[in-house]
DNA sequence: TCCAAAACAGGTCAATCGTCCTGTTTATAA
DNA sequence: TTATAAACAGGACGATTGACCTGTTTTGGA
């Protein structure tokens, strides 16, 4: 008995993940004030009535955006390689390496994630803020932990570890204006002699 | 004889340096798109007529902004306080310190005037990028001046004034999402380790 | 005094924004 | 099978956006 064509098939799981993903590449690349809702519609190959039940607001898309990719995307470049390495000044250098390497391969620097956003939107809305402020703290934890554990006393964990963040951040910024990754070199050079333990 | 009432007196250069005020300050504020021209009209009291006449796009405006407002801003608060000071390290000490204090005393955090655009436009588009590109450069150029006047070997001045740059960038960015300037203090702590000539 | 250009007033305009509506299809449990 | 809710289709909605237009007033040089 032959199947009759089924015109659609429900994947609620999946649609949501899919328009997940570009409301994520279209906030980072173009903003979230500069991506209408029509936008990620079209380039998701959804109807309006999928994305509304989805995310009946967009604000709501923002918000799922930041607890549900930006969060996993700073723990995988972030929060993972620092615990899983020897040494936190050694997982430091990593992911500045690894960054380095990965946009310069690709064309195009589109900055920080985290910090893209929580530029826009920290004095928009108080819920951006503190899901921002959340994903920050989150990262800036993971280091200052890491080099806890290495009792060194001439170290200030917590404000090392925003220091940290705060050179990352700013320089992928500096890359992103310059289209460059030279920005993020200088601040791996000068960032590695800053941190303990040099070997 | 009594001077007939006057509806209106002519002040194209004080309505263009209003609408240049308000607008640079709601572009820090509430960001760029987030803004509309409506609203830089409604607070600086100038109808549609005088507004269109001094900036035909939003884009020009946007552009005004940058050359005439952000750049003098970096160059009241960086470059001519790091010229002025005895030593790069004393200077940068002492940008930090006032910035600091500057915020401790207002309530919120806008965040850096450059890097707040850079973030929304760089992307967006190509003369905002290059005109923003140039004011981090000037900025950086001022003090990888200072550092290498101080012929220090041991320092590469430019890329410890991108180091700067960035850091600085990225302290305030983390303390506009914590709307607190304790990440401002820490890199600041931090920073001065990794300065040359510590005194 | 006269006149051309600049400065400004006040509103219109199509396009686009985010939201939401009604209807249809699909999945699920009884 | 049947009932019920979830999933999705496709558009409509009023509000707002940036741009710009015509008309009036002011200004400064001839």
């Amino acid at each position: 008995m032959a199947k009759r064509p089924s015109k659609r098939t429900n994947d609620p799981e999946g649609l949501r993940r899919r328009i997940l993903d570009i409301a994520a590449e279209l906030f980072q690349s173009r903003g979230y004030h500069a991506t209408s809702m029509h936008d990620i519609q079209a380039e998701a190959g959804v109807t309006g009535g999928a994305l509304h039940h989805h995310f009946a607001t967009k604000k709501a898309l923002g918000m799922a955006v930041i607890k549900e990719r930006v969060f996993r995307q700073v723990e995988e470049t972030w929060i993972q390689p620092v615990q899983a390495a020897k040494s936190a000044a050694e997982g430091i250098r990593t992911v500045f390496k690894g960054t380095i390497a990965e946009l310069d391969q690709r064309g195009r620097v589109l900055g920080c994630p985290v910090n893209n956003l929580a530029i826009e939107l920290s004095l928009a809305d108080a819920d951006f803020r503190q899901a921002l402020h959340g994903v920050f703290q989150a990262w800036r934890d993971a280091i200052a932990q890491k080099l806890r554990d290495e009792r060194n006393k001439d170290v200030d964990p917590e404000a090392l570890a925003t220091f940290v963040v705060a050179t990352f951040s700013g320089a992928l910024a500096l890359a992103k204006t310059e289209q460059d990754t030279a920005p993020i070199r200088a601040c791996a050079k000068q960032l590695a002699q800053a941190l303990p333990i040099r070997r």
